[in-house]
DNA sequence: GCCCGCCTTGCAAGCGTGTGCAAAACTCTC
DNA sequence: GAGAGTTTTGCACACGCTTGCAAGGCGGGC
């Protein structure tokens, strides 16, 4: 396959179809005026030649590259994965293209990566790492991007957040608890205090203690299936068990589960109730059948690109700067009494 | 945040910097030649002010965009989400960057996120789609990009082509079954019928055939969970149950364990032994406990992105086109005997 | 027949960068 | 100090596209 001369450039089919580049241009341009017939005649031309815009250029010219920088640590993760697939699809419709950073190494080569994609002058950035990295959204929003922030409280001008209602959603599950008759409570979560974990133990917390319940509460490393087994072991160790654990995240549930059953041989519900969150595939599984909140993935991503989309005005842009969203309650059975 | 006059140019670092502007292009060029002290006057001006190569221009200018476009299917899955995550990894470690494109949906609107790919002049495209779209392949190449298929088996010119040694593993799990003593085998397959998966298949029934023993083979939906499920219900129903299963994949063998234990009350690994393939972090849930084959995951993203980084002279290429990698067999529970 | 307004079209400038070419600056040797 | 050789530098063109502007074409109302 030859290297040199294999894109077909707008001249050509402005020769092929017997009209000027512009004319090319303005056939390829919504909303330019351009007469059916030349119109036609360009089409036919560009699908003989197999003409593709150079979006390249088209983005040098307008300023607006049609790129959306998707940020993101532990992509490899259930929820994460199943948010990067479902922007990604949205991106598409709107005629936008997701460029992926992923931001796992925490040397320098993240700085690099967000370098990589700023040069490309990305319309917008949605992150959903994990990591507190103020500095990356202030690098984004200095760029001129438009920011969308999943999951973070980060108090940044014009940006968009996306919350869920967390801290609800810990009374609800705090609620099913009391009607299974729990009364010896815990909460297992990681230490990474992202911003929604903490939202949801607070809330957790709160309402136990509004039904005059105390919560034993234990963090320990990322938000991990691996790290779900450790927080079993030093809540399950305890001299007085706990009877219902709400685990931050269905990962860290399903290790809890794991452990509960195979190493403490507790059955669940009947001695352990237990409830997650994010409603990750694994969380349907007939080993774990977890009770959990649903991630409204497709409603966040249809949020956020529609946001983006969206050519408003700074200041409406202002006021319409946070959504939250609701978690929906998943019934299986690993409470008791649905 | 003002919209205009953001981004700041060449020409204003020249300014300031008190150089020509092809010095700043210089300084930003690996290899050019440019006298110290001016490349420390154009780092310093290019700092304080903020400047970014706009990627955009310097693509259009070298033809050659930086962009690795992924195409992939299913992409939430853990397989497929574990191999985007060390791909995008290693194009940053390269100075590339990666696009998605989902094609989750076959109606036109993956051909229109192709196109979007193309109009982007990607200098490459790796497809992770299990989807036989050759035509996608097709217009990839046609557009002078560079191809790397991953675990397809298309025969086009120029591409690279990186597989596992599919058949071999499959016989590689034939002897652990046999010496666990297992003698009526069964193969669990999804109907997909990609390259790989019948690999896995003929693999095995050949191997087996070579112990003169009979494989029952049953293929069923997509590689998902759920297929898993209904592929238990085919196969232990049969009069003559089997006593191993080789699931294609790690998680049909999920599913067919779950069915296998919860609705067959079987025990694993002593009523049915069961191997997977993939090795997705579910298969080391002790839920699972799942012996299978890894795929090595980082080992094929290093090979396609080293082999895009090359620039090898187009026959030597050819020569170097396909690579087989080796699926190491990981021991856990699901066998007796390990 | 003429004038006005609208739609269409071509021209040309510009987006921010890379790079060949020739001039300039510098280094070194005699 | 002169000349040859090597860097370094600036100029200007090119990349493929968009778009403002003005000119051309066309039809309608008088």
């Amino acid at each position: 396959m030859a290297q040199g001369k294999i894109y077909v450039s707008a001249l050509e089919v402005a020769e092929r179809a017997g009209v000027s580049r512009s004319a090319v241009s303005r056939t390829f341009t919504p909303g330019a005026s351009v007469a059916p017939e030349t119109r036609r005649k360009v089409v036919e031309a560009a699908e003989a030649l197999g003409y593709h815009v150079n979006q390249l250029a088209r983005g040098l010219m307008r300023n607006e590259s049609g790129i959306v920088c998707l940020i993101v640590s532990d992509m490899a993760t259930p929820y994460r994965s199943s948010l990067i697939k479902a922007l990604t699809q949205q991106l598409q419709n709107t005629g936008k293209i997701a460029m992926l950073v992923n931001t796992d190494r925490s040397d320098g080569s993240v700085d690099l990566a967000l370098r990589q994609a700023i040069r490309y002058r990305a319309d917008a950035s949605i992150i959903l790492s994990g990591l507190p990295d103020k500095s990356i959204a202030d690098l984004c929003l200095k760029s001129g991007q438009r920011l969308v922030l999943i999951n973070r409280n980060d108090d940044q001008e014009g940006t968009l957040k996306i919350n869920l209602d967390d801290r609800e959603a810990a009374g609800r599950v705090l609620t099913a608890f009391v009607r299974a008759g729990c009364e010896r409570l815990a909460f297992a979560n990681s230490d990474a205090r992202t911003p929604s974990l903490m939202a949801r133990e607070d809330g957790f917390v709160d309402a136990a203690r509004a039904h005059g319940l105390d919560v034993i509460v234990e963090r320990f490393g990322g938000t991990t299936y691996e790290s779900g087994k450790i927080l079993a072991q030093k809540l399950l160790t305890r001299s007085l068990r706990p009877d219902a654990v709400f685990c931050a995240t269905d990962l860290l549930a399903c290790g809890l589960l794991d452990a509960a059953r195979h190493q403490f041989s507790l059955s669940v519900p009947e001695d352990l109730c237990v409830a997650g969150f994010d409603d990750i595939q694994q969380a349907s599984w007939s080993s774990y059948d977890l009770t959990t909140f649903s991630q409204p993935v497709e409603a966040i991503a249809l949020e956020a690109v529609s946001w983006l989309a969206d050519e408003m005005d700074p200041a409406v842009r202002q006021s319409h700067s946070s959504r939250r969203l609701h978690a929906e309650l998943v019934w299986r059975g690993s409470i008791r009494g649905g």
